[in-house]
DNA sequence: GCAGGACGGTACTGACCGGTTCCGTTTGCG
DNA sequence: CGCAAACGGAACCGGTCAGTACCGTCCTGC
């Protein structure tokens, strides 16, 4: 009985899963296979190694992830600060396991490889997307604060994966409304 | 021809490069034994296994940089920001690659095993040390500030990692001493 | 009703993994 | 000198890895 539902989608949302909750190095193939119930072959008919699945996977989250971003930072006011209200929330989740990009990152040691690449432009993008929304608040150098949002992002996440809790999210969102009330001033 | 250093120190060592470099995963017992030179068998006289030779280079790892740390904020004036300017030390290093901690955390993903937990421990002693320069320098709430260093020094790092450029460390110290001179008002 | 494409299941390959065992050699110490 | 501990090297184990090939089946469109 071949499901109705694509193959390709049930691989990417089970390897997504799997990747984020264990590590891209740490799942096998057969273990993506037997969570989406997808075939060997079917799956090597979609993608030719598992290489281009995770990079797949992490181009599919990357939109996600940043869509959830904006709709989440509009529901809390849609000011620059926002964005650390979406991370408290994220953090908070029982699944929640760091950044995919950032773990990407450091598993995946070669700078060159698709995967790093990815994730760094994903990173990119978010920066992008902080700095619009300074840029909308009227700060002076939209740009450079942005880049301090964005460190402070990364590090709010790495410590909410350390000590297990949101708070990190309220730490870095103190700090960065030190930055942008001094911005405003 | 046995060699006069003990097999444990070229294991350690060997392993503590490998691990750094490429993750632990994804380096294999066998690389450790070609490159340390140290045979099969004694490495498992010495470790119970694989998992209690990270643990070993991890606690190793810990002491040595936290020395480190302290020895470059001494030579940078002994002030709680020169942490800043040690990690820009770090960061300008052709073999930078992340905090080992925090690529630990982040490839062991179980929060309970013993690699996770003493990568864990050795961000907690970090932020006591720079809780002991911010109450050096006579801060109302170092417990507060530290934490908030420490994820400026983490977020620094990530930051560092993707754009593979020093700067980082500056952007990280610009806000550290607004927090600094806010703390000090 | 029939053909073709997408599919799931299984068996297999060669490489590598962590770990065990045995053996011959070297070294330091009494 | 002689012995015991520490060592390096190599063969080997079961398990898992990514990737390939083949087969029978289902669903769709004609």
């Amino acid at each position: 009985m071949a499901m109705p539902v694509q193959a390709r989608e049930r691989l990417l949302a089970a390897a997504e899963d799997l990747f984020y909750a264990e590590g891209i190095r740490a799942v096998g193939v057969e273990r993506i296979l037997s969570v989406s119930g997808v075939g060997r072959a079917s799956f090597y008919r979609h993608f030719p190694g598992k290489d281009d699945l995770v990079v797949a996977v992490l181009r599919a989250r990357d939109v996600r992830w940043r869509a959830w971003l904006a709709e989440r930072v509009e529901a809390h006011g849609g000011g620059p600060l926002a964005v650390f209200d979406a991370l408290a929330e994220r953090f908070a989740r029982e699944d929640f396991r760091g950044c995919a990009f950032i773990n990407t990152m450091v598993e995946s040691a070669d700078p060159d490889s698709a995967a790093h690449r990815v994730a760094a432009e994903h990173k990119a993008a978010v920066a992008d997307y902080v700095r619009g929304l300074l840029a909308g608040d009227g700060v002076a150098d939209p740009d450079a604060l942005a880049r301090r949002f964005v460190l402070l992002m990364d590090g709010a996440i790495v410590t909410a994966l350390r000590e297990r809790t949101p708070e990190a999210a309220g730490r870095a969102r103190e700090v960065a409304e030190a930055l942008l009330a001094a911005a405003r001033r």
